[in-house]
Formats: C-alpha cells, sequence, structure tokens
DNA sequence: GATACTGTAATTCTATTTCATACAGTTAAT
DNA sequence: ATTAACTGTATGAAATAGAATTACAGTATC
C-alpha cells in the first residue's frame, strides 16, 4: 500500500503545528522524510480540496486553509481516493465453470468496500487536531519520564 | 498489499463447497488462479490453526476440519498475522527536534492499529459460510437474469 | 520402488512505490 | 528586466514488495 495518506496527514498536521507559517515543499519533504516532488504531487490534491492554499514564487509555499478540528482523516483519506483494503491481486477466474472461482472476485470485492465503510467510520473520529493533541501528549509523556528519571538520581544521592 | 488473506478465503470457501472431499494444491491453485507452490504455503498456515488437514502422499490434499458458520473472516485474517492497515513505509523521523516529525510515527502508529480493530470487528460479523451463500446468491441471480432476457426474447417474437 | 502428493527453501520475474532529475511557469526583490 | 526561490508536472531510475518458478526432501499409496 502507498503511504500518500500518511504523508498528507503529516503535512496537515505541520501545517496546523506551524500556524500563519508558509512551509516549503523542501521543509515540508525534510520534516516527512521524503522527496520535495513527493510533497508538491500531494499538496496538489489538497489544494484541489481546499485543505491548503498554495503561493507560487518567491517566499511562496504552502499554508493551513481549513480548521484542523474539523478536518476528519475520512475525508483526508477520501481526498486519496480510498480503497486501499483491497489487495491489487484478486483469486478467481470470471470464465471458470466452478461457482466458486467464477464469483469469488466479485463477492471479496463487496467485503472489502463494506469493510472499508468500517475503517472509514473510525477515521471520521479522528481529525487533524486529535493527531496533533496526540503529538504533543508525547511530549508530555517525555518529560513526565525525565522527571521521574531525575528524582531517581536525586533520591539515590 | 499482499492478498493471502484472499487466498486463504477463497480456499476455505472451495473446500467448504466441496466437502468431504480432498483438494490438491494443484486442483486448488487453479481455481484461485495461482500457483499450486503458494497455496502449500498458506495452507501450511491454516493447518496449523486447525482450519484445514492436509494428507501428504498419493491421494492426499487439503480437507475442510472445521464449520464454515463458526469461522469468521477476522479469525482467518488474524493466522495471517493482520497488520494491514499500515503502510510499509512511514514518514517522520525520531531523530528530529521538531515534534511533529519525531513524534508522528507512533501516533500513526496508534491511528492504525485502532482502524485495524474496526476493521477486524467487521470481518467478525462474517464467516467462511456467509461468502459460501453469497456466492450462492450470484448464481441464483444470474439465473433470474437469464429467465428475464429469456422472457423478453419470447415477448419479442 | 514408482507415483502422487505435501513441505519448504531459494531464485527469478513482475508490479508497485519511492526517489531523482529536469524544466516550464510564477512571484518577489534588486 | 534579470535573477532567485518557489510551485506544477512529466519522465525515468532505483528500491521494495509481491507472485511465480524451480528444485528437492519427506511421506503415503499402489
Amino acid at each position: 500500500m502507498n503511504s500518500e495518506f500518511t504523508v498528507a496527514v503529516h503535512s496537515l498536521v505541520l501545517l496546523a503545528y506551524l500556524p500563519e507559517h508558509m512551509a516549503s515543499s523542501e521543509t515540508i519533504a525534510r520534516n516527512v522524510s521524503t522527496n520535495p516532488t513527493r510533497i508538491r504531487k500531494i499538496m496538489g490534491i489538497l489544494r484541489k480540496h481546499g485543505y491548503v492554499s498554495t503561493k507560487e514564487g518567491v517566499g511562496g509555499g504552502y499554508i493551513l486553509n481549513c480548521e484542523p478540528q474539523r478536518v476528519t482523516l475520512a475525508e483526508v483519506y477520501k481526498a486519496f481516493g480510498g480503497g486501499t483494503l483491497k489487495p491489487h491481486w484478486c483469486s478467481g477466474n470470471p470464465d471458470e465453470e466452478c461457482l466458486v472461482s467464477a464469483n469469488i472476485e466479485g463477492v471479496m470485492d463487496h467485503f472489502f468496500h463494506e469493510a472499508e465503510q468500517y475503517y472509514v467510520s473510525y477515521l471520521e473520529q479522528n481529525t487533524i487536531h486529535s493527531v496533533l493533541d496526540r503529538i504533543r501528549l508525547c511530549q508530555q509523556n517525555q518529560k513526565k519520564i525525565s522527571q521521574q528519571s531525575h528524582q531517581v538520581q536525586l533520591e539515590q544521592t
């Protein structure tokens, strides 16, 4: 499975983290750990859906154009076409006599499609904001841990 | 995403469709449209989980060893390790200063993991039997359609 | 002991995904 | 008006993952 969705979420979260701030494809690419071309392609899709604005030319780049609380992961997922649950390869052969071989593809498609609706319903419960929140939580946890270990050191002396 | 899950479901459905019947890896492979080695590998996993029995030697092959009504797609999915929602590539870099870059991987992992639980909860609602049922439904629909078109032909004459 | 199977490892082939390069178009600054 | 720093987009190369092939040891039946 390709990770355009992951990159898109990362980029949006980053822009939400740097509000009022323009970030170039190179800046975002470094943060994401990929190349600027890939970022520009993905940001182009996000722009078409209105999640970011872009500015060409000197001092240009990308800036958030939405409220992080209102953009669900489901919307972002759908912007990239969805359909990630169904594998590319499929079993069976429509020309076979055997009922199973002839019809399995359609039936599995049905199941993957319905399963995707479950997946999307989960993504609907989460937003760019809630991803950023969770990231901030990581920082707090790390602080707590370093405080604890500091305390242990004090107790040991 | 690889399609071991799809092949496994197809194979189990086929064995459920041919009850009391042993099928060789070659027979199953033809039905699935793949090669016998792949089938043997996948059937080996299904055997370890008790869904099929195997018999080596002449006249050997695979036979169902479970009740199709009781085996959910979730069980089969888990037998192959799950984790298919998370892409292989991941964004960010734990060594970065930036909070987002440093922590996005862990946070996205969390979301993919939780999303997978939703996916699995859907798969739990479906069994090998319900897949086969749906395949049989295809046949009935095709009969209906051919009857209808037959009727149209009669009306046209 | 020949035959028809499974089990498994190793290799090759193919498709998908990611990266790199190139360049036209746009904007800002000088 | 020229240069510099951007986006937008196309194209091809490199890396990775998935599937197919080949090979052969082990096992059961005839």
